[in-house]
DNA sequence: ATAAATCTGTTGCATTTGCAACAAGGAGAG
DNA sequence: CTCTCCTTGTTGCAAATGCAACAGATTTAT
């Protein structure tokens, strides 16, 4: 457990923490960790949430089944990464989400409750995880925000120069590597796997974009900026 | 101000704290109040926000705007409605998004670092506040959620039924005012607007709703409930 | 009361999209 | 190496959609 601490450390939830009280800390909160394969679900839609949950190793990806049957990735968390906290400040008791291990990983379960009560004994870091807490979840609604505006967009074109945008800005620059597939990049951008690659080479031939695998280079934009 | 308490004490922020401390509490939040006629902008894409804001009467909607010069429709705030707490925990400075009063309204604007301030007289409500504060935006967050899923779906047709499923699942019949106009649930669900209206006509004609007005009621469901 | 503005439905048409089926290339397992 | 699976691009076609323009109804302003 202890080899976790320095990423721990920077974790959002835990930062300004110090290490020397993370063990008390793990104590107080009935912290556990568990292992899971590649492929293995986590957390099933509709079981009872009563955790929260941080990646300490490996890769998961939260994602929504449709009625209709149809797989929404919602996102993709590595190490440090953290996910239920929302259900739990929201006092929803059932996830509307599964959670699948894409790599074999090692996950951190907190007890929500007991994060979010301050505890008998006032623990100098409640108040810290709380303030914490906030500025993550308020985070993660903008990136929910950052989606929508993606998302929002009527033709696949649109939506990919808008996904294309907010990828270049996020790394800084022209090129960049996709973290998904084809077909998880049609799922992320709600569209037709066959109709998005279609569109992908079209605006490759009018020299908008350059992309080989997982590598796009933008070449120009389509409207302003 | 003292005629708003019983509706403050209603709100998701100010819950559980008790009116005979409002008046020290504004005090201490710096909290302020001013009026907006109806159409005017409250607050404007890329302006600085410091304050979070509850309506205090009236109604507001905040709206994005795209690079094209659409207008997404976000959310429609009535009295007791608050904005803006998301940037102020999320620690964003500059507004994305731009909010009018469409009614004439009275908002009351709060300086959220001294939300989030624990003050130096530890005054009781700020932990509370911080506690409301949390809840209120992980349900916001999950409100996200559930516009996604609408957005997410492919066809107009089943956009329109995954809300219709919200609205129905809100009121808890299956008849329902719509809160938009077409214009605006046509933005809501980002498609063409005489589009959506012909795909309307086809379910009316398909007896799967009927329609005057604002008024929807849905007859059956396509698919399994 | 009259005029102007707004809301809603309608229609034709070009384009986009979903869908299904197939093919080429590559990665990984045995 | 060979076989299988996975990924990606390709294509034909029917259906859905965006767009623009128009008309009737309703609301609002003067």
């Amino acid at each position: 457990m202890e080899k976790y601490y320095p990423l721990l450390q920077n974790t959002p939830l835990f930062k300004g923490i110090l290490p020397e009280n993370f063990e008390s800390m793990f104590k107080c909160l009935s912290a556990k960790t568990k292992s899971y394969e590649k492929g293995e679900p986590i957390m099933l839609a509709g079981e009872d949430v009563k955790n929260v949950g941080i990646v300490l190793e490996g890769k998961i990806q939260i994602q929504k089944d449709d009625i209709n049957g149809e797989r929404i990735i919602l996102d993709e968390l590595g190490a440090g990464g953290i996910f239920g906290e929302v259900f739990a400040c929201a006092g929803i008791e059932k996830s509307p989400v599964t959670v699948y291990s894409i790599f074999p990983s090692e996950i951190l379960f907190v007890d929500y409750r007991k994060i979010i009560t301050l505890c008998p004994s006032n623990c100098s870091f409640h108040s810290m995880l709380i303030r914490n807490m906030l500025m993550l979840i308020a985070q993660k609604n903008i990136m929910l925000n950052s989606k929508l505006d993606i998302i929002s967009k009527k033709t696949t074109r649109e939506k990919l120069f808008a996904y294309f945008k907010a990828q270049a800005k996020k790394t800084g620059t022209k090129m960049f590597e996709l973290p998904f597939s084809r077909d998880e990049l049609a799922d992320y951008l709600c569209v037709n796997r066959s109709a998005m690659s279609r569109e992908l080479c079209k605006l490759r031939d009018e020299n908008f974009i350059e992309f080989e695998k997982r590598t796009i280079k933008i070449l120009k934009w389509p409207f302003r900026s």
